[in-house]
RNA sequence: GCCCAAGUGGCGGAAUUGGUAUACGCGGUGGACUUAAAAUCCGCUUCCUUUACCGGAUUAUGGGUUCGAGUCCCAUCUUGGGCACCA
């Protein structure tokens, strides 16, 4: 070989990677060649759904970082376990049945297997032994497992709401699936539909879910965005009379505010509606409802302004006794809460509004300060309480757990707490899912499958398309819906799982894959997990939010021994086409990586332009001429090993300082800065010639970036992969540069050996022997300070 | 509307703790090699002034703190993201 060649170099060490296993993982790997323990590190990316499509660059970058990783501590002697798998499950599978007739099983089989090939064209150091795939029986037995261990304790239950329903894809979302009032998939508008749906109660775990948040190693972006979600508010639930004796229950925040409420709205979906609707009303409010159900979500909320209807009726303010109108109006919502508000229009934007509109009595309650600067007609901040009886002169935040004590000793109101999230909505009515493990008795009641009937299999039918009966194709396989259980005959759930159920535990599938006794193994969950490292670049809600949900549900049966299954997530940035905008096949901007690695640049190159591209966690845009530059820099590194002769020149201090500066940034993720290092090394070895040592240096540090280049130069060289250590003692040049600043502008740069640098008078007595120096000093300086660990001078004229 | 993040050359970006702004790469440009081109190698490349040195300006804008600010503080503008009638 006279020439770097990186086709014939890959395919020689991809053969012999897969031949040796060589990234096979094992807990019994516990010591180094010398006898030192090795420490594990599990690493893993959000796993791909297999389109077939193919690989995408995003991949690529993903699969790259989390490869990087773990080549790093792996070649720091540390027991690894990088393992892959495929999300299978999912609706681009069934479409394409739906269109072609070709099973889900068998295109996924397909897509699996070309997905594979492609991945290991990249080099990447997978355990292939652990592959999973959530829609092989083999693993989705135990996603039913799992499901019935929450319908065990309550945590699966089935309830009859209005849903968000996809008109085009056929099938119910959970709230996490609705994006702006659109389906997440497809992106139509999406409806609400009453069905008999299953859900996992996630409401249960809220305070946990939100207060560990404070505790993880992740983007502040996704931290926050959880808490969000999760949207806790504390307040108060307080009841309310009526004229004709009913109750009516309102949650609010602001409780310390209730001898302001002047009256009372209920959202038109409210249960106590027809009974509080007088027969002078009945008419407007009827056609107010009607008027209500025909707008969509998305006409809702995008008109603010506010309507409503008045009932009749009347309720008393348990604080002031006064007479308050009931009214509903659109503006409060049924499923948040208690689908009811009190109104206080004075200190509340959204009622101060209503009670303009519709000319209802506004009545202060909380004093602004005098030092406010606030000049809204309502006042929304805190102050003393006016006009509120024994409460008169006190804080409003302190008058909060007051008043709630003193409605609690009159029986109507209590303190509460109130989530924006919802229980995670589960039952999807498609084919290609997971099948729920339950049945139903003549009377309708649900029955579970016994745990050794599992798995429940997905039956094979002819036509995979939904009917507009609301149930998925299941219903089709006649001699499938009958099951016997207990010696009774039932008929089986035909719904199936949300595919991120699938995706909630597969962290904990990866330590045992081909365990059939157990959905993970108790040993190998306790060696591995929790998860060190997970990357993605998606799902900053659902996905994340779910697998914390289910650690948290399986810790408490014991079936976990931590409770967070991520301790650092990287949370990668997009790789955009050329000119910005998304890849897109419409576009005809897509960037094929296969492509890249076959017109001769190899996969060395891409993984290690992909890293250098920019910081990781940011967006990045795709630069056909950066890729050049990137296999210009390993053509180089080529070139030091197998063109070069050895020198003697005096390279040691900035290959130590290489060393440190790659590791570091290894450390905390500046992969991009940690090539930027790789090629100053190599652009200062071409000047000033390389020893055997720099090389040999040189592949090691590559190895994460470019594993077969790193390869074929360790084997030339004749060393191993191990990560070398730097020396401080050896990163101090003989010679330092000084920088002379006058008045805090730079002026001049002295060289001192570096037994000087500590000595200020000489080093400022040569600073101002300096021509230029002087110019500006012009004389003796009036201060000076002198920062020897910066190499920096400041002499103050 | 509310909350958060970010603004650095022609471009992607670097500067880890307040201490040499513009590393590294692309692009551009000059040279070597070559009959020629490609490839490769060696220079130059923030802007203004200058043959050159020296000098001046510059990290979105305007102020401030400091011997010293891309980095800290205040205000303004712009972009991106999240939330959005959640009581």
């Amino acid at each position: 070989m006279d020439k770097y060649d990186p086709i014939e170099i890959e395919q020689k060490w991809q053969k012999r990677w897969e031949e040796e296993e060589a990234f096979k993982a094992s807990e019994d790997n516990l010591k180094t060649a010398d006898g030192r323990p090795r420490a594990k590190v599990y690493l893993a990316e959000m796993f791909p759904y297999p389109s077939g499509a193919g690989l995408h660059v995003g991949h690529v970058r993903n699969f790259t970082i989390v490869d990087c990783l773990a080549r790093f501590y792996r070649q720091q002697e540390m027991n690894v376990l990088r393992p892959f798998g495929y999300d299978t499950f999912g609706l681009p599978a069934e479409n394409y049945a739906i269109k072609t007739g070709i099973s889900p099983q068998s295109a996924t089989e397909t897509n699996i297997n070309n997905f594979r090939k492609q991945a290991k064209r990249l080099g990447l150091a997978i355990d292939w032994s652990r592959e999973i795939n959530t829609s092989d029986p083999e693993y989705y037995r135990w996603t039913q497992w799992c499901f019935l261990q929450l319908y065990k304790k309550g945590l699966a239950y089935r309830k009859e709401s209005e849903q968000w329903w996809c008109p085009v894809d056929q099938t119910v979302l959970a709230n996490e699936q609705v994006e702006g009032g659109k389906c997440w998939r497809c992106g139509s508008e999406v409806e609400k539909k009453k069905m008999k749906q299953w859900f996992f109660k996630i409401t249960d775990y809220a305070d946990e879910l939100l207060n560990d948040i404070d505790s993880l190693d992740w983007p502040e972006k996704i931290k926050t965005m959880q808490r969000n979600w999760i949207g806790r508010s504390e307040g108060a639930e307080i009841e309310f009379e009526t004229e004709n004796n009913l109750k009516v229950k309102v949650f609010t925040t602001r409780p310390d505010t209730i001898f302001g409420a002047t009256f009372l709205v209920l959202a038109p979906e409210h249960p106590l509606v027809a009974e509080l609707v007088t027969d002078d009303t009945r008419a407007k409010v009827e056609s107010y409802i009607k008027e209500t159900q025909k707008k969509s979500d998305i006409e809702r909320q995008e008109n603010k302004e506010k309507t409503g209807v008045f009932t009749g009726s009347y309720a008393i303010n348990p604080a002031t006794g006064e007479k308050m109108p009931i009214w509903i109006a659109d503006y409060v919502l049924i499923g948040y809460g208690e689908g009811a508000i009190m109104a206080v229009p004075a200190h509340d934007d959204r009622d101060f509004e209503f009670a303009e509109k519709f000319d209802l009595p506004i009545k202060t309650v909380v004093e602004k300060p005098e030092d406010s600067d606030d000049d809204e007609k309502c006042y929304r901040g805190e102050g003393k309480l006016v006009n509120s009886g024994q409460f008169d002169g006190i804080d409003s935040y302190d008058a909060r757990e007051q008043v709630v004590a003193w409605l609690e000793e009159q029986g109507v109101g209590k303190g509460k707490v109130t989530y924006k999230m919802r229980d995670w909505l589960i039952s999807r009515q498609r084919y290609w899912g997971c099948p729920i493990p339950i049945a139903y008795d003549k009377n309708g009641d649900p029955h579970p499958i016994p745990e050794d009937q599992l798995p429940v299999m997905i039956p094979e039918v002819e036509d995979y398309k939904p009917d507009n009966s609301g149930r998925s194709a299941l219903a089709k396989a006649k001699d499938w819906l009958k099951v016997t259980i207990d010696g009774e005959e039932m008929t089986r759930e035909t719904d199936t799982l949300d595919g991120y159920a699938c995706s909630s535990w597969y962290l904990w599938r990866y330590v045992s894959p081909h365990d059939d006794k157990a959905a993970w193994a108790p040993e190998a969950i306790k060696y591995w997990a929790p998860t060190d490292v997970y990357v993605g670049g998606d799902h900053a809600v659902a996905h994340l939010l779910y697998i914390r949900f289910w650690c948290k549900f399986f810790a408490d049966e014991g079936y976990l021994p931590f409770r967070e299954p991520v301790k650092t997530l990287l949370y990668n940035g997009y790789i955009n086409a050329p000119d910005g905008k998304k890849m897109s096949k419409s576009k005809g901007n897509v960037v094929d990586p296969l492509d890249v690695i076959n017109s001769g640049y190899g996969a060395d190159t891409l993984r290690t332009y992909e890293m250098f591209i920019g910081p990781y966690e940011q967006d990045a845009s795709w630069d056909t001429n950066s890729i050049g530059g990137v296999y210009r820099f390993l053509n180089r590194c080529w070139n030091l090993c197998f063109k070069t002769d050895y020198t003697s020149a005096k390279t040691t201090a900035i290959r130590h300082k290489t060393i440190k500066r790659v590791t570091e940034d290894f450390y905390r993720h500046s992969f991009n800065t940690a090539v930027a290092a790789l090629m100053e090394y190599v652009n200062e070895l071409y000047k000033l010639g390389a020893s055997q040592e720099d090389v040999v240096i040189l592949a090691k540090l590559l190895g994460p970036f470019a594993p077969h280049l790193s390869a074929e130069m360790l084997e030339h060289l004749g060393v191993d992969e191990v990560w070398p250590t730097w020396n401080e003692a050896e990163l101090q040049e003989d010679e330092v540069e000084i920088i002379v600043q006058v008045n805090g502008k730079l002026r001049a740069r002295l060289k001192v050996p570096v037994s000087d640098l500590e000595d200020q008078a000489k080093v400022e007595a040569l600073a101002l022997k300096n021509e230029n120096v002087q110019n500006f000093v012009k004389g003796t300086p009036k201060k000076t300070i002198y920062v020897p660990k910066a190499k920096l001078l400041n002499l103050v004229a």
